[in-house]
DNA sequence: TTCCCAACGTA
DNA sequence: CGTACGTTGGGAAT
């Protein structure tokens, strides 16, 4: 970063930081103005620091290696992560927010009204709530008069939620001022937020590991920071590949609207023949043909119609057609024109706990890629692929958090059904389904008797469920083991006296969000720890997917075999860390070139 | 233009 | 054997 900083004085910031307090490993707030410079603030002041970002960054890395502490990753760390800038620990505000309070807000200006007691704001403008907004500039009298960042009653002022107080048009030197006062902070909530996770009442039947809450805030801030990562990264695909699976399904490229329409009229013309100029896009029209030949039926969705398969040719054209469709609409050229880059990279935008349970999700269709077109992600040439996936993860999952001794000592198991099925006196199979229907809450009769052996066998288990299940149906909230707090829908559209079937819905989903919750905890501790791991070795292998029990990295060919390494230690790490010593967790790990061969 | 539903891919 | 999510197209509501 030579020379690029002011405000240091001499030869860097290194005075300055020290004299604001900052400390070696400790929490550093951070805001980036691209371009420009960069606001820091440690706990005895705040540094305003012109310069290349990336550069300033890199340096106080490696000088003081900090927890970062910003109000969001996705808003602070893109600039940094595009220009490759490896930043190892971090306090997301945002999804420490997320993660104390449930919901779906987590800007600024919520994270710091709860982390301060204060009534939660009215929601940002919808699609305006940029990082660093370039809109101008009526700024308004909170920033005029001076009164910064704070509105009188404690709240911070719009203008810096929204952005447009660190916006270009601002003059230089202030802007900067005001990045370095708006890090300090960010920085201040998430102190509140430590206070808040460490002193985080334990509701659970047995205690968590120490520090669970506070770990689980630091993971998912890791995974916050990695979401952004996987963005700029991208999954490798063999363009060549995919190409020749949709052609498989749909034929060749169309050229233009016109070869569109064609292809379309072509996909829909077998169809017609059999069933009549229907409208094959409309569910109610397809629903009224079938009527016509005899099929009475509740809706068409695939499964109801493969039984009806011998009965008429339509059946089988009606089904072939939908994957053709399906294929051409959402899987097909036009997807890989958006979304794979000239370097062939599949990108879309990752968060990092989004919905009800906290799980990862990933647009592009990332999270969706169907079976087909797996051969197609592939190691690019000198890479190889490493996949991992979590075994059985969520009966295991429901056995730590749960405190069940048996079913714990099960999950000691490879195999966790193998003992599951003796202590109920059962096959594997059944006994599978009988664990699936209790953590999820079967409606349809299937399981019964299974599930009563359940009950004799796994009672702290059954009913840390039942208890999750009662607290959905009450409307109140539910806690993962890391401390997530899940909303139940009791809030928001109160009625006065919902009917069963909403209360039920809302207890299956309680007692599903607690264990997939957790199980997304876990597997984001993981995720973080293979982060770090690959940093550490240095050889520039990525973590390119998450897919809620499974990670795909890409690494140079020769340092594969110690990535599938790493996977394994750091599952073991994550898993120790996350609920102690009681319960095991196993990794399916393989070295492929293409995502297919895996499994 | 916005919102909801059906349908289907993944875990 | 239920929950979660994203994407698409169509139709109704606005």
């Amino acid at each position: 970063m030579d020379g690029g900083a002011g405000g240091g004085g001499g030869a860097g910031p290194e005075g300055a930081l020290h004299r604001a307090g900052a400390r070696a490993g400790e929490a550093l707030g951070l805001v980036v103005l691209p371009g420009a410079g960069v606001g820091l603030a440690a706990p005895g002041g705040a540094l305003p620091l012109a310069g290349d970002p990336a550069a300033l960054v890199a340096h106080l890395e490696e000088l003081l290696h900090p927890r970062w502490t910003w109000w969001s990753a996705a808003g602070t760390a893109g600039p940094l992560v595009a220009a490759g800038v490896h930043l190892a620990r971090c306090h997301d505000v945002a999804a420490a927010h997320r993660l104390l309070a449930g919901g779906g807000r987590d800007d600024p200006g919520a994270a710091w009204a709860a982390a301060h007691g204060l009534p939660e704001p009215a929601a940002p403008a919808p699609g305006r709530a940029a990082a660093h907004g370039t809109g101008l500039l009526d700024l308004d009298g909170a920033l005029e008069g001076g009164s910064g960042p704070l509105e009188r009653d404690g709240r911070l002022a719009a203008g810096w939620v929204d952005g447009r107080a660190l916006g270009p048009e601002v003059e230089p030197a202030e802007r900067l001022r005001r990045a370095a006062r708006w890090a300090e902070l960010a920085l201040r909530t998430a102190a509140a937020q430590r206070r808040a996770l460490e002193g985080a009442a334990d509701p659970r039947p047995r205690p968590a590991p120490p520090a669970l809450a506070l770990q689980t805030a630091w993971s998912e801030s890791a995974a916050a920071l990695l979401a952004v990562e996987l963005e700029v990264t991208g999954l490798p695909v063999d363009r060549a590949v995919a190409e020749a699976v949709v052609a498989a399904e749909v034929g060749p490229r169309p050229r233009g609207p016109a070869g569109e329409e064609a292809a379309r009229a072509a996909r829909d013309a077998p169809v017609h023949a059999l069933l009549g100029p229907v409208d094959l896009r409309n569910p109610a029209a397809v629903l009224a043909a079938l009527r016509g030949l005899g099929f009475d039926l509740p809706d068409t969705r695939a499964w109801r119609l493969e039984r009806l398969l011998g009965a008429h040719p339509a059946v089988e054209a009606l089904l072939r057609w939908r994957r053709a469709e399906r294929t051409a609409t959402t899987y097909g050229y036009a997807w890989l024109e958006r979304h794979v880059g000239a370097d062939g990279r599949l990108r879309g935008a990752w968060s990092a706990s989004d919905g009800g349970a906290g799980r990862m999700t990933a647009q592009a269709g990332l999270h969706s890629l169907p079976a087909e077109l797996r051969p197609a992600v592939a190691a690019e040439p000198g890479h190889a692929l490493v996949r991992a996936d979590l075994g059985q993860v969520e009966p295991r999952v429901l056995a730590a958090v749960s405190g069940d001794a048996a079913l714990a000592a099960a999950a000691r198991e490879e195999d966790l059904y193998a003992p599951v099925a003796a202590a109920l006196g059962v096959d594997r199979p059944t006994a599978k389904v009988a664990v699936l229907a209790a953590m999820y809450g079967q409606t349809s009769g299937a399981a019964g008797e299974a599930l009563r052996r359940m009950e004799r066998a796994y009672p702290v288990a059954l009913a840390f469920l039942r208890a999750a299940e009662e607290d959905g149906r009450a409307g109140r909230d539910v806690r993962t083991w890391g401390g997530r707090r899940v909303r139940t829908g009791g809030g928001r559209e109160a009625r006065p006296d919902p009917p069963e079937e909403v209360l039920a819905a809302r207890g299956r989903f309680a007692r599903n969000a607690v264990v997939q919750g957790a199980a997304a905890e876990l597997f984001k501790a993981w995720a973080a720890t293979v982060r770090a791991g690959l940093a550490g070795a240095g050889a520039g292998g990525r973590v390119v997917l998450c897919l809620h029990d499974e990670l795909l990295l890409h690494v140079p060919q020769r340092g594969a075999g110690a990535a599938a390494d790493l996977l394994r230690s750091a599952l073991a790490d994550a898993a120790r860390r996350w609920a102690g010593e009681r319960v095991r967790f196993v990794a399916d790990v393989a070295v492929v070139r293409r995502w297919s061969e895996a499994k």
